[in-house]
DNA sequence: ATGAAAGCGCTAACAC
DNA sequence: GTGTTAGCGCTTTCAT
């Protein structure tokens, strides 16, 4: 049994080895290879024949460098992390648009760095994908427009470009946050805690804006809990709705704007026992929120919908597509469940 | 502003532009974009100022085919579906490891189709790829001989290779599964349903082997319950625990042998309102088990580990380790939370 | 219907 | 130190 290694790696055959064993030109070989016409059926056959004997499979990219067409038939998709249900989501739905294209689709988690956010694009670029599509972190967008004149497409998806005119999908993160900071106000709560992600996440800041606005609409305080840091952790979650709950004048609702932190949030009021007593409302849906007890209201994005809208916009832009920029909102929909309809206690101080 | 297509492209820069605008040879420019010697400080600083006042970026791809020594600084990785949560963690882990070797993966989600399973892995080898991890579903990956012979490494994941020797990284399955199931029978139970995922799966017919030694070896009928359908969604789970549960002797506790499965089989059990009187034991962690009423016992694999030891093998084998074929085993740990604890109703019937 | 020559953008080999 | 030539594996162009 031969070892694992490349060692004993007899070299793979190229178009060359396929013609010489077929006795034919390599240009017949690429001809039948790329299933064109103006091949007999018996040269086809020849051809097809050392094609199997000697396995040949094409290098792609050898092909694409010479036809010039910059298609690689490959594509960059930046993501939080390809480990974030969110992100794993918009993943597997650019995946199934790319694969009826015949496009493979590198994905790299960026983490909310953009250093990594930037040297991950320029990986891409390198690798000359025909697109990409970008979830971004930093402040200025503008080094993507040499890009996209030399012909790189680019969507944005989750977070809206900064510095550059540039198509996106995304969804309406202040009104989700509005509507769903409203949902809770309307049960009778007046003492409310937003919990965000990093606010140098844009999408983060219009969450915040969206509670806060509707906070200050109803005549609340938005900044009455102030937040003590800020990543978009579980651990996180958990921590912050604990320090929270030890308040002396702790909230009675939760709004919690990410998915981890949602999950963190629900993890601390049942170790605190309070899950029956504090409302909690989070933004993204989480897998099992409907079985616990009570069951997570949240106000759900729609990952799948996002992806698939952002890879048929690549495409249409990579099929000459000139029409204007288009800037997709896909709807976040209020899913109630439960526990976002808990009412505030009678008493105006919440009992420990 | 621009229109968002590649219509205006101005041609991306080659090296040549370059060398032109540097007033210096090629390769001067390629001494430098390598930073390799031999290139004076001045003429290095003239290449640089050219590089960036073109926005001049190496094609990788033309580069590797021409350095030859087969490294397009690519790896394929195989997954049942990216958005898994199994999957996505096995994915992260190898992009992580890739990225310090500043290889970029192309993940592909291949839905236990044995047929997408040799077109995605067929699509990864015509772009040369440096290596593969692979997930699989055939029963024969003799196909894949050709594959390594021609110098291409590859490490199986998950599942084992068949009539192929090649390395592997793996839980035990059924020893998880015999652990899960003597958990339950030591706790008093004797009627104990299997919902395992679709034995095409060899992992799935591991985890059924590991389950009826345990019964078998308590002097239990395996096959008391017989299964009816056989896909691993969350949705047959939930159709089958519901089945179950209306049967005559309907059992008293229930082992979900893969993620989805418990997912359903939980949501059932809470729909029923038997959360509490039926115990239940999934394989594979899931997101939030341990906030359920009651919490999820499980036996956790660890996916990250076995993307990191994959990635790790497969980079050893490109460094030219000619060692033995590795078959790694990662264990997987019961994490006790309740619901497995669950004993059985003192009476031999169980009560509806 | 078929093939020879040129060349995609780059690096290897070998000049000078 | 630097540049020239050839060539990676393929497709294009243009013969025949």
């Amino acid at each position: 049994m031969s070892g694992a290694g490349p060692a004993n790696s007899r070299p793979r055959p190229t178009i060359r080895d396929v013609a010489a064993l077929a006795g034919v030109g390599i240009k017949t070989v690429s001809r039948v290879i790329n299933d064109e016409s103006n091949v007999s059926a018996a040269t086809r056959e020849r051809v097809e024949r050392a094609v199997s004997a000697l396995n040949f499979q094409p290098h792609s990219g050898a092909g694409a460098l010479r036809r010039g067409d910059r298609k690689t038939l490959t594509l960059g998709l930046l993501l939080e992390s390809v480990a974030n249900p969110f992100s794993a989501a918009i993943n597997r739905a650019v995946e199934e648009v790319a694969s009826r294209r015949q496009t493979a689709v590198f994905a790299a988690s960026f983490d909310n760095d953009p250093e990594r956010e930037k040297s991950l694009i320029k990986t891409f670029t390198r690798r000359r994908v025909d697109g990409l599509i970008l979830t971004t972190i930093s402040t200025d967008h503008g080094y993507l427009q040499v890009e996209r004149e030399q012909g790189t497409p680019i969507v944005f998806v989750d977070r809206p470009p900064v510095g550059l005119v540039a198509d996106s999908v995304l969804t309406d993160n202040f009104n989700a946050a509005y509507v769903a900071t409203r949902h809770l106000i309307a049960r009778g709560h007046t003492r409310i805690a937003h919990l965000g992600d990093n606010p140098t996440i844009s999408t983060a800041v219009e969450r915040r804006r969206g509670f806060a606005a509707a906070m200050a609409e109803a005549g609340l305080d938005p900044d009455r809990y102030a937040e003590t840091d800020d990543d978009g952790s579980a651990e996180r979650g958990l921590r912050e709705v604990h320090r929270l709950m030890s308040l002396e004048d702790a909230p009675t609702a939760v709004f919690t704007s990410q998915n981890l932190l949602t999950i963190g949030g629900i993890r601390a009021l049942h170790r605190l026992g309070l899950q029956h007593r504090i409302a909690l409302i989070g933004l993204d849906d989480i897998s099992l929120g409907d079985v616990l007890d009570p069951p997570i209201t949240v106000m759900a994005q729609d990952p799948t919908a996002i992806g698939t809208l952002a890879a048929e916009r690549l495409f249409a832009q990579l099929d000459g597509d000139r029409s204007a920029v288009s800037a997709r909102i896909v709807p976040a929909t209020l899913i109630v469940r439960g526990s976002g309809e808990i009412r505030p206690p009678d008493s105006t101080r919440h009992p420990r």
